[in-house]
DNA sequence: ACCTGAACACCGTTCAAGT
DNA sequence: ACCTGAACACCGTTCAAGT
């Protein structure tokens, strides 16, 4: 016969009745804050919720769902703009706001782009509302689907870019001094290369937060333009 | 005393004298051709070249810099665009063209995303080939560095998406029925997203180069506007 | 100079078995 | 219903040792 533990002293697992998804998704976000994305794997996210690996494959089907979980729960605190602004400020807002959320925590954006297509609640209210403000501003079906995947496509990739290298051209080509990449940059075969040559301070310099209001800014004239042709055709 | 072998039976590695850098990124883009981007690894790679894994880290200090000589190695095919053609014109067949190039090889687009800021001399070319474009159409200097990489961070990013998932919305959400997506799409609460509802054949739709040409539109016009306004700006 | 053996420290996932 | 042990089939990388 087994000496039998009281079940007063088991491990008790603090005073969580048990794990669920929420509880899971939850964990793996802190562990992503902590740890980055490569630092968030089953098993070390398994280890912070003090059960074995295998066990995650109860409640989740695979990491894969787990992520997708994970950047819809990112995209959260996402606000809807104000309705009654006009849609080119509309759409900045948004964009600035859904780059905020991304920025709000450790690789979040290298998580949305690993995860698929929005299938969750929270990312299918951010394509609602980018859509809605498109029908809105009067742009075709089809042209506001193309829009709003390039807005969201223009604002995950800027951010994932610019978490992953703070510089978009620097990074380690020569790790070691500050302005040892202006100095290689400068140091290219002026004859194969003028333009990069010529450019390289300010290829160095690029302001993040300037450089994204730009291709915000880029993409709203070009929106407003495609609209106006559109329109002045369809008055014809 | 051991037997010796004759040299005359070694294995004498075909005819080859010996690996080196640019054997070892052929047989990577080989590979990356064969089995994708995650059947690329360093161990499958020294199979393929009939070696142990380990020799690899003797011409390679890492596979970050394998897949950075790799990216480089899949935009050597870029041709410059006709310099005497106005510059959104040169702007349009340089976009398509580096989509053609990214389209050319399996998960392309995936190892240029993995693979860093350009460094090598092909991606080299191709950044010179848009900043001059931009510095020609008469483009500041930091607009051009903040133009060439929204035109750049678009093509990648646009035709990652596209080769992920053939449908950007679909994939396996339910990866059963053809049509399964559309059902999915339109049973969605009509309250809370009633212009995804309403978008649904549009979001399932979505040809693929269409949609590019799209982006490319927006970017030209947008850039054309702000290029606009800046020179009437100068003149006053 | 170039390559191997063998290990280190990991991965995601499965599945019979436990409770 | 939920969790574990133990394994399967992998990874990238290092380094003493071989030739």
């Amino acid at each position: 016969m087994k000496i039998q533990p009281s079940k007063i002293y088991g491990p008790k697992r603090k005073v969580e009745p048990g794990l669920d998804r929420s509880k899971i998704v939850a964990a793996a976000l802190d562990l992503l804050d902590e740890d980055g994305f490569d630092g968030l794997t089953m098993r070390s996210l398994a280890k912070k919720l003090d059960i074995k690996a295998a066990s995650l494959y109860w409640h989740v089907p695979s990491k894969q769902d787990l992520l997708s979980l994970l950047a819809d729960e990112i995209c959260a605190p996402i606000r809807k703009p104000d309705g009654t602004l006009p849609w080119r400020n509309q759409l900045e807002i948004l964009g600035n706001e859904y780059r905020r959320i991304l920025l709000a925590h450790r690789d979040a954006a290298r998580v949305l782009s690993s995860s698929g297509a929005p299938s969750g609640p929270n990312r299918l209210r951010l394509t609602e509302m980018v859509l809605s403000i498109l029908l809105d501003a009067g742009f075709a079906p089809q042209d506001a689907v193309y829009a709003g995947f390039l807005l969201n496509d223009y604002v995950t990739m800027f951010v994932s870019a610019e978490t992953q290298s703070a510089n978009p051209v620097a990074e380690s080509v020569f790790e070691d001094s500050p302005s040892g990449v202006q100095n290689w940059l400068e140091a290219l075969p002026v004859n194969e290369y003028p333009s990069v040559v010529a450019l390289a301070n300010h290829l160095i310099k690029s302001d993040s937060d300037e450089r994204f209001q730009f291709g915000i800014k880029i993409l709203q004239n070009g929106l407003e333009n495609h609209l106006a042709n559109r329109s002045s055709r369809d008055h014809n």
